[in-house]
RNA sequence: GGCUCCGUAGCUCAGCUGGAUAGAGCAACUGACUUCUAAUCAGUAGGUCGCAGGUUCGAAUCCUGCCGGGGUCACCA
């Protein structure tokens, strides 16, 4: 148990002892702090006082001689409803000996409760850009945050590797790809493909101009627009509708699509071709990122089995067909809209595939805890998904649970694949591996390293200012990514963050003798006291940080350690301390404040790197 | 329009399960490297916490209304 549990269950028990209240460790709030108070921690009474009906001056007298006969404090101040107090330091010292020594300072034991976690989820025809990597960096955090508090959680992603857009791809590559591949060209796979793509809707885009002029778009347009539309709106518009009823290579890519799903052997062997050359493109992107999955779902296995589930619910009633063969759930009395569940020629749609999706890893992997990483523009979607799973009893309705996060806008507004302003994944990476490297170079801390421990180094710098800058913002809001300052490595960011350790690691290797002074009577400085305070805020942060699958509660937490380090580095001597007690303190409190560093970064999907 | 999320310094963001004088970073300016890594630190400057009410010992934080922005309300995914 440490200072912070135990100032907490002392204060439970006073509160019982002198008041006769029974209060439970929730029910009392302890701050760190201000530094214009003496004092590490304040326990703020005012909740107690109309309970107790003594003076705030009269209740901080008797609960401050009450802690401190009980040893843990060495003195107290009151001021209004603030009680602050002073830990006795043996107690500060055994702190930092125990956290420098053991590894497992804040981790939850294994309780076996199994969790799912879905993120990434990327559709094969393209690459994946910016808007991926603020989910993928927010899947894995949330991954890292529930293993530690003790949950066994499985990673998965469910791709979209069916439907028009892949047979788009395809039906450009028949057309136009003169047989070549990735290989041929040197051009990572899934931006191989995706140029297919972008080479469909480009020739679509010219056919739909042409027409547009041609008799029969004219014809259209004056039969078919509203009044007081114009023809650009009107054609606009329409663009959907041509598609599906005039376009030549609408009709061809639906062709594809109908011959994919009748299984024709010619078409499925080429849609594997292509969503394999995919698939190698994205396991790099993903290696570069350090993301691995424990299990892949495929929407072309999945979209059966919620076929299946929408005839149960048929035949229990609770969804209706209409008229023309369609089915849907009625969701109106629990104040959202009807749904449509399967069209009127059977096939399935996307809430059809997630609720299959749901039903299969509930069988296969028995998590009845679900979390769906989902931009917030799929929030109505995820609303209706859980409620269709209430309505029909699913064991695990009661546990899925959408992480909502905002989309990531530029400085020049929204991203848009039109107009070509979307943010590549790949050449993020390699632009702030570039900026990284370029400064490495110029501070020379590891010009003479080998070349091999350099890249390293420099991967996980850039890197770490990449996942830092993007996980730092809560999830629920909107993010302006600003290239320029994403590539930044100074104040609020991930290299900050590791040269605060690096500089340990430094002070370690210089460090000969590591073994402790136990039993010293040290008394830390202010300072000293703040950094280790923050130390011991560990495991209430990543508590925190579980509760609201939230990663940028263990982002602020890192940065407010590391900045405090900092300080302390360029006040405080450790190697050349004033005295053999202060340099043994030091050090060991450096090590502590390394390792939390260390595993708090972990939890982001950062490494840190030896030296920079 | 209904529902929903967001609004804090010039910019990017913390603080929001009510607690002390609202904090960081960037940008600007000043200072600190023959001394454990200056990707650092110290300082100056920068605020009607969108607006208006309400709840109370106390509101950036909770409630209501309004304003501004995003999303969504497809037989798209």
């Amino acid at each position: 148990m440490w200072v912070r549990e135990k100032l907490e269950t002392l204060l439970v028990k006073a509160l019982g002892e002198l008041y006769n209240l029974s209060v439970v460790k929730d029910d009392i709030t302890i701050n760190v702090t201000r530094p214009e108070f003496d004092g590490e921690y304040t326990f703020v009474m005012f909740p107690f006082i109309p309970k107790i009906k003594r003076k705030p001056q009269e209740i901080g007298d008797s609960i401050g001689d009450y802690l401190k006969s009980k040893g843990l404090i060495s003195g107290y101040n009151i001021v209004k409803g603030f009680l602050n107090l002073s830990i006795k330091n043996n107690h500060w010292l055994d702190f930092a000996d125990y956290v420098a020594e053991y590894s497992d300072f804040g981790k939850v034991k294994p309780h076996g409760e199994k969790v799912i976690v879905e993120f990434s989820s990327p559709n094969t025809n393209k690459p994946l850009h910016l808007g991926h990597i603020r989910n993928i960096l927010l899947g894995w955090s949330v991954y890292k945050i529930l293993k530690e508090t003790g949950y066994d959680v499985t990673r998965t992603q469910i791709i979209n590797d069916r439907g028009i857009a892949i047979c788009k791809s395809m039906l450009a590559w028949n057309k136009w790809g003169g047989g070549k591949t990735p290989d041929d060209t040197g051009i990572k796979g899934d931006h191989f493909v995706g140029d297919f793509y972008v080479r469909f809707e480009s020739n679509f885009k010219e056919e739909y101009t042409n027409w547009q002029l041609s008799e029969e778009g004219q014809l259209i347009y004056s039969s078919v627009h509203k009044e007081g539309q114009s023809e650009k709106e009107f054609f606009s518009s329409y663009k959907n509708q041509y598609f599906n009823l005039y376009s030549k290579l609408g009709a061809e890519a639906r062709e594809m699509l109908i011959s994919w799903e009748n299984g024709d052997r010619d078409t499925v062997a080429l849609w594997k071709q292509m969503n394999q050359w995919v698939y190698n493109g994205f396991d790099k992107t993903y290696d570069a990122l350090g993301i691995i999955f424990d299990k892949n779902y495929y929407e072309s296995s999945t979209y059966l089995e919620g076929k299946k589930i929408v005839n149960e619910g048929l035949k229990e009633k609770v969804f209706f067909r209409k008229d023309d063969g369609s089915v849907w759930v009625d969701l109106e009395e629990r104040g959202m809209d009807k749904k449509l569940l399967l069209r009127k020629d059977g096939t399935s749609v996307y809430i059809t595939q997630d609720l299959g999706t749901a039903e299969l890893r509930y069988k296969e992997m028995g998590a009845n805890k679900m979390i769906y990483v989902v931009a917030d523009e799929q929030n109505y979607h995820f609303d209706v998904l859980f409620e269709i799973c209430k309505i029909l009893n699913k064991p695990y309705s009661g546990g899925m649970y959408h992480l909502s996060y905002g989309m990531v806008d530029l400085p020049t507004g929204k991203m848009k694949s039109r107009e070509g302003t979307v943010v590549d994944a790949d050449d993020l990476i390699a632009e702030v591996k570039k900026e990284a490297g370029s400064i490495a170079l110029e501070k020379g801390e590891i010009n003479l390293l080998e070349q091999d421990e350099k890249d390293d180094i420099i991967h996980t710098i850039g890197i770490g200012a990449l996942k830092f800058h993007m996980i730092k913002v809560q999830p629920q809001k909107r993010m302006v990514f600003d290239p320029k300052e994403s590539v930044d490595m100074q104040g609020q960011t991930g290299p900050y963050i590791q040269n605060a350790y690096v500089r340990i690691q430094s002070i370690l290797r210089k460090n000969k003798e590591l073994e402790f002074v136990r039993g010293s009577d040290y008394a830390p400085s202010t300072m000293e006291k703040e950094l280790l305070v923050q130390l011991s805020e560990y495991p209430v942060e990543l508590k925190k940080a579980s509760e609201e699958f939230d990663p940028s509660v263990m982002a602020n937490f890192s940065y407010k350690l590391a900045k405090t380090y900092h300080r302390f580095y360029n006040e405080h001597r450790v190697l050349s301390a004033e005295s053999e007690e202060a340099r043994q303190f030091r050090i060991v409190l450096s090590q502590s404040v390394a390792k939390v560093l260390k595993r708090s970064m972990n939890l982001l999907g950062i490494d840190m790197p030896n030296k920079m």
